[in-house]
DNA sequence: CCGCCCGTATGACATCTGTCATCCGGCAGT
DNA sequence: ACTGCCGGATGACAGATGTCATACGGGCGG
């Protein structure tokens, strides 16, 4: 025991990561011994440093720091996950802990809070903004359907019905209809609020 | 002279921030004297501290970056300051340089840069991405009138022509008119493409 | 086995959006 | 004084979008 903490950082944005590792750093118990900047390198890196702790952003190329969890929890289920976000969104905080995370923060908390996560998940414990938290119950889950999902994720950058449709390999028809139910069950008035709606909720 | 360089460091997010702070805290030469995660407290933070740099995100509530920028320039002409950017679209830069930046960084950029940056504007150059800064030369200065960039803006949310219309205090024709041709001025074929690629240049 | 939801599709319809021509008053350059 | 651009507006039109009813096959829970 209590040597010190092996950690992997993964975040994209050089000078974010290299400032959180020079904050880590100053932790007498914790060590950085790997970063990445992308979410599909995590789990390689992770085998090759037997590492205690993996701490990933979700915003990433490559994949998501959520799907990285995923893997990671599937592949080394010893190591403890901690998922660092910009936004907090509530679907974000569900599908993290749903990925098999530990710990969930948000990137305006306190510096102070993630060297303390990093050592509560270590002990065993759950680390999650009780705000964050009650937002997600009250939420309830995300009401669309994967199709839906698909869809909505596609229109987002200003794509017609006719691209859609071909993108997604569905009539144009199928695509309204899609966009018309998603429209209506986040109650909203046209597929660009529907987007942004999604968005917010962490659904899409 | 050559006592440490004082800085300010304004930026929203806590455990970026502190982190950065510490990133910052590792160079012998340099000391971060005050921090602020708003806009609109840069300028009275700066007078109360007597600093040499300021280190300023553009994403801030209360004033972007930039209008911090130009404001501190006004106000205390001898302080130095680097404009930090998680964006790197080519129009925020031309904005920084504008309101009197020294320096523009990505936060994608290696850590190392941001003390460079930070010791080389106190000498008297000026820190500017080469790629970044061809960008911003390449794609000419923002075709937008006013107007159009108020309309644009209003629309980003989904909002629908009556709604812009009644929050402008315009008649729903003329809205349409002006999206109608900032369409055509950046080339797209709807508002929401509008939107993305105003945004992604930095016009917005 | 029956109902229900999902994925997919069609057709009809109403409304919203985008384009274009045209107009006016004001202001800046030449 | 003339020209051109900007802000603002109207009307007409075409095409995109959103709604609704309806249909069919597959899967899953009761």
């Amino acid at each position: 025991m209590s040597s010190t903490i092996k950690v992997l950082l993964a975040e994209d944005q050089s000078m974010v990561r290299e400032a959180l590792a020079a904050l880590l750093g100053l932790e007498e118990d914790i060590e950085v011994v790997a970063q990445v900047a992308r979410g599909d390198e995590v789990v390689a890196a992770a085998h090759a440093h037997d590492i205690d702790v993996a701490l990933l952003d979700i915003e990433m190329p490559g994949c998501t720091g959520i799907e990285a969890a995923a893997r990671l929890h599937r592949e080394l289920p010893a190591v403890k996950l901690v998922v660092l976000t910009t936004f907090g969104r509530p679907g974000y905080l569900r599908s993290a802990m749903e990925a098999g995370a530990d710990a969930f923060l948000v990137k305006d908390a306190p510096a102070a809070q993630l060297a303390e996560a990093v050592r509560k998940v270590l002990a065993g414990d759950r680390v999650i903004d009780p705000t964050l938290a009650a937002a997600a119950l009250a939420e309830g889950a995300n009401p669309l359907t994967d199709r839906e999902r698909e869809v909505l994720r596609a229109a987002a950058d200003g794509s017609t019905n006719a691209e859609l449709a071909r993108a997604l390999h569905l009539s144009q028809g199928t695509v309204r209809n899609y966009l018309s139910t998603a429209i209506q069950k986040l109650a909203v008035r046209n597929r660009t609020e529907a987007v942004r709606i999604a968005r917010e909720k962490g659904w899409l």
